[in-house]
DNA sequence: GTAGAACTTGACGTTGACGTCAGAGGCAAA
DNA sequence: TTTGCCTCTGACGTCAACGTCAAGTTCTAC
């Protein structure tokens, strides 16, 4: 398939495409004229790439893991980088859960206002062992 | 304190806190000389700052947030706002979970070459009904 | 064969959360 | 009073993932 098609059909735009292409993590066949070519998989391709920077990667990263995902292997040093992401993931992910409980706090608190069954506080610490009031 | 004394216990440069009252999402007293005097308070504050900004609210929607989070009130447009936030916190969560799912499962692979005891695939959709390989 | 949609490269613009530098002033200790 | 660190206000720089023109080429449908 052409451009056009794989953005729409993946929900992106052509400069996206075109930007991975330069990032060098999305390649592509050319018809004589010059014209990129997909293939179905492509469409795959760069669902994962969007999920992938959706998880915080820069492009040097993916442009780095690809070939990996792609050849089901890695050596001990990117290993070890594939480590340190997952932990970089897993730690965002939980900042992302304490902000939402905070939002759903204070949207309890803001929809029914005079409940005041959860004596949480919405701002303090997230890891703070320090507990001194008086 | 001082900004110095805040950025350090926030693990945040002065610029940022600087930052932070230029869009209005951190008061400070002034001394007459002009210098910026925080409470005990600010720390809090900071982190939570932070927090937000890491759940991927920008600097506008925590201007806004930050006056009901005092309040522990919010008017019935507000209150959408805040459950469309944290409707995209729990659709960025998942994302997070499922790359860091397919980083886990190379990282597998990769750590264990021969062992094919995943058959699971790293590409492919997410939310795809579409089973047609014929 | 021709209009018009889709494609090409190239290059500058945008946005957000700061980093960084410059020049000037403030403050506590010696 | 001088030393040295802290702070102040601008103001320009940065970086990433694109957006957005511009000007030309190619494909498709009639």
């Amino acid at each position: 398939m052409r451009i056009g098609e794989l953005a729409s059909r993946a929900k992106v735009s052509t400069r996206a495409l075109r930007y991975y292409e330069e990032q060098g993590i999305l390649s592509s066949e050319r018809t004589p004229s010059g014209q990129r070519h997909y293939p179905e998989s492509a469409v795959d391709r760069v669902r994962l790439i969007q999920q992938l920077y959706a998880a915080g990667l820069g492009s040097r990263m993916i442009a780095s893991f690809l070939p990996c995902i792609d050849a089901k292997q890695a050596g001990p040093e990117m290993i070890e980088r594939l480590r340190a992401e997952r932990a970089r993931i897993t730690a965002s992910a939980a900042e992302l859960e304490e902000a939402g409980r905070k939002l759903d706090l204070l949207i309890e608190l803001a929809a029914h206002p005079g409940k005041r069954h959860c004596p949480a506080s919405l701002d303090a610490q997230s890891a703070g062992g320090d507990v001194a009031p008086a």
